[in-house]
RNA sequence: CCGCCCUUAGCUCAGACUGGUAGAGCAGUCGACUGUAGAUCGACUUGCCCCCCGUUCAAAUCGGGGAGGGCGGACCA
């Protein structure tokens, strides 16, 4: 593979890539390294599938993939995550993202996974945040921070360790690109300024889109009719989709169409398969998609109705989680500690 | 260490002065209308009123104590 066709499999579906000259110079040089961080709080949702599923374009690239499972990271932010609770939680994070990446046809085998506090609470790693700490200001860390700590009126000190925290985990992985949802462009902005000061090289930053809810919001996790669990049975799933806001003609902040975008067609393209939407014969029989444009197309146009959208999504979704299902509803300890309040 | 303020529905809060076991908005649920959802109508649900003790026929409300949170002061050889 060259390196054209390399950096099209690593930044395609993403949102932004800063900067794709570096990248490209990266690439061209050899295999970089990349890393995803996950910290781990609320049960993982169909929003972590889509960060998730680009994991295995890296592998495909031959790059050094590490997920980290930022268990301190967890904490600080406005204890999102009892202290108690972080190792069930760690565990189950873990299983969950192994789900989803072999879910998206790549081997978990092939992924480094480390553990945020192995080597957070190291003396070098913990002096030099103290480093860093006294070189930024409240503003500067609160500004990067803000689309990833909670909001509160009276912010803990934890949500600014954590930004600080994040881009020394950078250099501590020793990676060469930062990868993560567009909510943590703040962040990484931090590192590009930080790390240069701190021996390390700017990371390449690479975002993924975050999805739009269902109810046509941003997706919450704290709002369950917003998104899809991992463990939604298919019916559950298949009612979420059709309770979804999804106006006909209507492309922009439609979820139903994100996710068959950033999910459905890129899990389908990597099973060279098209997508088949059943529609009753007093409408105009089925239709077949190869690609998400003509589908888009379609739908602008009103040749596609929502309804017969929205029946195929349910069943495709359904489908791309099933493994990670499976495989989480076989393990029911899991869940049971990592959210003893839920799952009693 | 001292002082002041806050804690009521999933969320934001009203009610407390003038005791009679609770309300609004949002959210949620269900119908109607749409070949989906939303919007719009119509209906409905929601509570250890932070905890304990006391006063009282009766306490979210008054008194005392406690917990959690916030703000300020003091201390700075």
């Amino acid at each position: 593979m060259d390196t054209a066709e390399r950096l099209d499999l690593v930044t395609r579906y993403t949102d932004e890539v800063v900067e794709t000259e570096e990248l490209e110079t990266l690439l061209a040089e050899g295999n970089p390294s990349v890393y995803i961080g996950y910290a781990p709080t609320g049960e993982m949702h169909i929003g972590h599938f889509t960060t998730i599923r680009k994991l295995a374009d890296f592998l495909r690239a031959d790059l050094d993939v590490t997920v980290l499972v930022a268990d301190l990271h967890a904490h600080l932010d406005d204890e999102k995550s009892p202290f108690e609770l972080l190792d069930a939680r760690v565990k189950y994070y873990q299983e969950a993202i192994e789900g989803m990446v072999e879910a998206a046809g790549a081997d978990p085998s092939d992924i480094t996974f480390v553990r945020g506090m192995d080597y957070q609470l190291d003396e070098e790693y913990s002096l030099e945040m103290y480093r860093m700490a006294a070189e930024t200001t409240i503003a500067r860390t609160q500004r990067a921070a803000s689309e990833v700590v909670r909001e509160s009126d009276s912010p803990n000190l934890g949500g600014l360790i954590y930004p600080l925290m994040q881009s020394l985990d950078v250099k501590a992985l020793d990676a060469d690109i930062a990868y993560g949802g567009i909510d943590q462009r703040g962040i990484y902005m931090l590192s590009r300024e930080l790390l240069p000061e701190h021996d390390h090289d700017k990371p390449v930053c690479l975002f993924a889109p975050l999805l739009a809810g269902l109810t046509g919001d941003k997706m919450s996790s704290s709002e369950d009719g917003s998104k899809v669990n991992l463990t939604d049975s298919p019916a559950v799933v298949r009612d979420k989709i059709d309770d979804a806001y999804c106006p006909m003609g209507d492309v922009e902040d439609n979820g139903v169409l994100e996710y068959v975008q950033y999910l459905v067609f890129p899990v389908l393209d990597e099973r060279d398969e098209s997508f088949v939407i059943e529609r009753p014969d007093e409408y105009g029989g089925d239709l077949v998609y190869e690609d998400y444009q003509q589908l888009e197309a379609d739908f602008e146009s009103e040749e596609l109705h929502p309804a017969d959208l929205k029946n195929a999504t349910g069943e495709y979704i359904s489908d791309v989680i099933d493994p990670v299902r499976e495989r989480l509803t076989d393990r029911p300890e899991l869940l049971a500690e990592a959210y003893p309040e839920s799952y009693e």
